[in-house]
DNA sequence: ATGAAAGCGCTAACAG
DNA sequence: CTGTTAGCGCTTTCAT
């Protein structure tokens, strides 16, 4: 193994002044810079990273808590993480992979043994056990979603109010007045995680204040049970001419059903999902959608929490503000 | 921060003793045991893990190196990395997340560096240009997927040889003589990617003993792409009655056309698809497949390495056995 | 613009 | 069974 003392050697210049070459944390003459820089190509030199995080503090790694559980959209989580590691990257520092399933212990170890410099959280629920720690740790931390308080945290979160309004907006604006609301599965909703919560409250106050009738229903994902909720929304309100999807695996269950049932999308019924893009425009139907946009996530998180490690940024909640795209899947209320 | 020597001082014992009872790696009495862990409590003690990387050349982590890319099934990827995630910890190792970005350089960032111990790489292509660095790293290493040339490496990864011909076997064997292959999306073929090609040659080379009749066509996910695809099977072979699907977001589209065109499913044309069980549990009919084990091979894939890097394994290609579930998607061949 | 040297916190001989 | 001590490879004052 090649250590910077080799380095020094084979240049001819102490240790010292290898160590500011590759830091750049004091001016170098050009000449003995790439006297340095060529010894280091030559001896195929890499720092050593246990060394440096012992004399800097410093480990460059950001670590990553993702959810163990799969009941809720996987691949909105791979890109965010996805984007996470990219970005971070161009930040100089690398990511560790926590799941979910140490839960406030991993928080612990991590903030304890300085093994990160930084932690990012996804799927945090509204009143998550995790908090505390966070708030008290040395190392900065920013969320990925919004819990119920958020003093003295940094959280980036798409705006699922603001979400759910617009979702209702738009299908109000089409002449809909009965609008189904397929949502997440039951746990979703019973484990308090922010997100589920707060689009129902943006669909609710905008359906009041646009005179549309709500019903909300979660739903696991699966044909099977789309097929038993779909049942009960015609049972319960036979004229219901617009639904709000947010599950991505009722999406497709949904339009096949109605296909089947003979219910025309978008002449007989309009559909608006929250999904990403992809799914948007995979589906069998074109879809109109509000976009999760995971990839902007992930890349704002780990920007605010570099802006924090160096010193910069200070606690602040950022909601993205959705977008909604008209496809194939909404139009006029039929009349 | 609470340091060793401070946690010895509390305890009235040396440094090393702290040490020893925290690695296990010497007989402590019972007595001194109790006052160390008593001390390790009250301070709060966390070892530092740069200071532990640096003195004993070990960071106990894992290097994971997931694909950037998205055209392949996400779920399967993220299933995979929180197993390798889970199981790691459970030997006492972190995972660092690394995208295939970089390519070959993150090989050797990491290995040079001491960032990880070891490397899991998925997503090999048969001629990988990252396999040469792996070969000559000091660190142990192994590949979840199959190269072309596996000498001194170690793979973990699905017989897809013998999936692509256990699918064609079971279709054969209830009458089907002529069986498309709906495939991933030719970007996956052309970029060589050992499981489609081996799955493909498991199809063929069983479709020739069994006398079945294959026509393979790549796809690429969603509605409109199934649709073109499939009236092009149908044109070829107006006489098909069996399909195997490996494209995840191709499977819910073409039961979606099948119904369309008024082919049932399994009376008219039987389906089987290589996808986890989830998607075929979820589908709009249960669907007879190959599941991917993904949990599993995460799981092979961290004990392996755990095993070299404790001296103990060789290299070893381990494919794990497909197994067929059938469900209701497939059936005797309409006579 | 460069060197010398003192640690960073821990592990692992070596010595009893 | 326990203590002493010499590093591990790097960063960062303090000098010059």
């Amino acid at each position: 193994m090649v250590t910077l003392a080799e380095v020094a050697q084979h240049a001819g210049v102490s240790a010292s002044t290898v160590s500011y070459v590759l830091s750049g944390k004091r001016s170098i003459s050009a000449t003995t810079r790439q006297r340095v820089e060529q010894s280091i190509r030559e001896l195929g030199y890499h720092p050593n990273a246990g060394a440096r995080a012992l004399a800097s503090s410093r480990s460059n790694i950001i670590a990553l808590m993702v959810p163990l559980r799969t009941d809720m959209y996987v691949p909105v989580m791979m890109e965010i993480a996805i984007a996470v590691a990219t970005t971070a990257r161009t930040h100089g520092y690398d990511v560790l992979l926590l799941t979910g399933e140490e839960g406030p212990d991993a928080v612990r170890r991590v903030t304890g043994s300085g093994l990160a410099d930084a932690m990012i959280l996804m799927d945090v629920e509204l009143d998550d056990e995790r908090l505390p720690l966070l708030r008290e740790a040395a190392q900065p931390s920013v969320l990925i979603g919004l819990p119920a308080d958020t003093t003295g945290l940094t959280c980036v979160d798409l705006d699922f109010r603001a979400t759910g309004a617009l979702c209702v907006e738009h299908l109000a604006g089409l002449g809909h007045r009965d609008v189904a609301v397929i949502g997440e599965a039951p746990a979703v909703y019973e484990r308090h995680t922010g997100f589920a919560e707060r689009t129902l409250d943006g669909l609710r106050s905008r359906a009041r204040e646009t005179g549309v009738r709500l019903l909300h229903r979660p739903c696991e994902g699966g044909y099977d049970a789309m097929a038993v909720t779909l049942a009960r929304v015609f049972d319960e309100r036979p004229g219901t001419t617009g639904f709000v999807v947010q599950n991505e695996s009722a999406v497709e269950p949904l339009l096949a059903l109605l296909r089947q049932q003979g219910r025309a999308v978008p002449e007989d019924v309009s559909v608006v999902a929250i999904c990403p893009d992809q799914v948007a425009v995979q589906a069998s139907v074109r879809l109109t959608s509000v976009s999760i946009p995971a990839q902007e996530m992930g890349r704002r998180a780990v920007e605010h929490l570099v802006a924090k490690l160096d010193g910069r940024g200070a606690d602040e909640v950022v909601l993205l503000a959705p977008e909604l795209t008209v496809r194939a899947s909404s139009g006029p209320a039929a009349s």
